[in-house]
DNA sequence: GCGCGGCATTGATCTGGATCAAGGAGTTCA
DNA sequence: TGAACTCCTTGATCCAGATCAATGCCGCGC
C-alpha cells in the first residue's frame, strides 16, 4: 500500500473502477470529505443524511446511542472497509476512532446519484452492505442466544479472521479496542468480558500481553467454545 | 393489487422497471422458483448459494440455527418485501411460513448477473438490503442493551408500523407469529414475553383479543417504554 | 525510571429473566 | 357443540451475568 498517497486516491483504488470517466471520478472527489480523527474522537452525523464511510487508515467503531450511558457498538471497521451510517431515527449513530484514523465520508444520496449508472460501483456498494448485514445478523444471533463465554469466543475468532496475524498455528491479535468497547459490542459488562478472558487464559486457550495483545493458542478449542454449528465436513 | 395474477407478475410489478427489455425480463422469469408454503413449512437452503427471496403472499420468518434447539429469528418479512438469505457459514438459515405463503426465490449470483446492467434493479436491491441492515442494527441495539419490557414495546411499535391498521388513534394488530416466534426474535423466553404483554394489558396500554389480536391503546406510552432516544422535537 | 491516572482484573452480592411446573383459554375437528 | 390439543398465562424457584467495591497493573508524562 502506498502509505503517503492522498486519501481519495486510496478510496479510488479500492472502490472506483479504473475505467471510470474523469468527470465522474471528479464528482466523487468533490463529494468526498476527509476527516482525520484523533484517538477517541468521533464523527457525529446527528442532523445529516445517511453517510457512506471509507476507512482510509486506522480502526473505528460504529456506535448507536440508545439513551444516556447506554451505547451499543454496532460494528467495528478497519482500514480499507466501506460501510453505511444510517440517518438518525429511533437512535442516533456516530463513528468513533479506536486509534488515530483517517476517514472519507460521502453523503449517501449524492453518492448514489453519481454511482447509479456505474454497475461496478453499485456492485461494490451492494457487496459491502451485504457484508455488513451478514455480520450484523451474526451479532444478532450472538446477542439473542449465546452465553457470555460463547460471545467472547465468537468475538476473538472474528477479530482473528479480520486483523489477526497467523504464525505456526497460533494467531496473534493486537486489539485496537478497549474492554469497554468489547463489552458494548457483545452486550455484556466490562467485568464479564474480563472474567471470560481470564478463564480462557487459565484454560490455556489464549495468552495476553499487555492490555491489547492476545495470542490464540488453540483455535479449534475456541471454535468449540463459540457454539457454532458443527461443520458438516 | 390483482390478487389472482401469477406470482412472477407480482414480483415484476414490484421490482422490475416497466422499461425492462423482454429478454432480460424473461431471464428473471426463467430463474424464479415459486414456492407455495403451508403454515409452519420452511424452505431450507442449507446446501445452496445465497438466495434472494420475494414474498408474494403471506408472512415469513428468517431463522438462523445456532445449534440444536437454539434458533434465533433474524427477521420477519411480509408480502411485497424482498430480502436476502445468506449462504450457510457458522449458522444455517431457513425461511419459514408463519401463515400460508407464496414465495419466489432466485439464486443470488445468477440474479446479480442479470441485474448488473440494470441500474433501477440494482438500486432496489441495494435499498432492500439497506432496509434489512437498518432493522438488523436496531435489533442488535435491542438485544444488546434493552430490558425485556423495552424489547416487547419496540417489537409492538415495529409491527404496528409494518402491519398495523390505524383507527382513531389506536392501532389494531393481527400478529401472524406465535409467542414462541416473538420470544425467539427478541432473545427472550415465551414466558417473559407473555408476562410483559400481561403487564402492558394491566397497565391499560394494550388490549388483546384471542391469541393474535392486539390493539395498541396508547402509542406514546409504548414509545416511552421502548427506551428510544427522546425525539429532539 | 518513577509516579500518576486510568484501564483492567478480581471478589462479593444482587437481580432480571430463565427454568421448572401447573393451570387456563383458543382453535380445530369430529 | 364439545372434546382434545396446542398455545398461552401465571406462579415458584434458580442462576448467569449485572452491579458494587477494592485492588492491581500498564503506559504515559515528567
Amino acid at each position: 500500500m502506498t502509505t503517503l498517497s492522498h486519501p481519495f486516491e486510496q478510496f479510488a483504488e479500492r472502490v472506483l473502477p479504473s475505467t471510470l470517466g474523469e468527470d465522474v471520478r471528479c464528482g466523487f472527489h468533490m463529494l468526498a470529505r476527509c476527516h482525520p480523527l484523533a484517538r477517541e474522537a468521533s464523527l457525529d452525523f446527528a442532523e445529516r443524511s445517511e453517510q457512506i464511510v471509507f476507512v482510509v487508515r486506522g480502526a473505528t467503531k460504529l456506535v448507536a446511542h440508545a439513551s444516556e450511558s447506554r451505547d451499543q457498538v454496532v460494528a467495528f471497521h478497519f482500514a480499507g472497509e466501506v460501510f453505511t451510517v444510517p440517518e438518525p431515527d429511533n437512535y442516533s449513530y456516530s463513528v468513533c476512532a479506536l486509534r488515530e484514523c483517517e476517514l472519507l465520508t460521502f453523503a449517501s444520496p449524492e453518492f448514489l446519484r453519481l454511482a447509479e449508472g456505474e454497475a461496478e460501483i453499485m456492485r461494490q456498494l451492494l457487496d459491502s452492505t451485504k457484508l455488513s448485514l451478514r455480520r450484523c445478523r451474526e451479532k444478532t444471533i450472538a446477542l439473542g442466544r449465546k452465553t457470555a463465554g460463547e460471545r467472547v469466543a465468537v468475538f476473538l475468532l472474528g477479530m482473528a479472521r479480520r486483523i489477526g496475524v497467523e504464525q505456526d498455528g497460533r494467531v496473534a491479535l493486537e486489539l485496537p479496542m478497549s474492554r469497554r468497547d468489547i463489552s458494548e459490542s457483545l452486550g455484556l459488562t466490562i467485568e464479564t468480558v474480563s472474567r471470560q478472558l481470564s478463564k480462557l487464559k487459565d484454560d490455556g486457550v489464549i495468552e495476553t500481553t499487555g492490555r491489547s495483545g492476545i495470542v490464540l493458542l488453540d483455535c479449534p478449542d475456541l471454535q468449540r467454545r463459540a457454539g457454532f454449528l458443527k461443520r458438516t465436513a
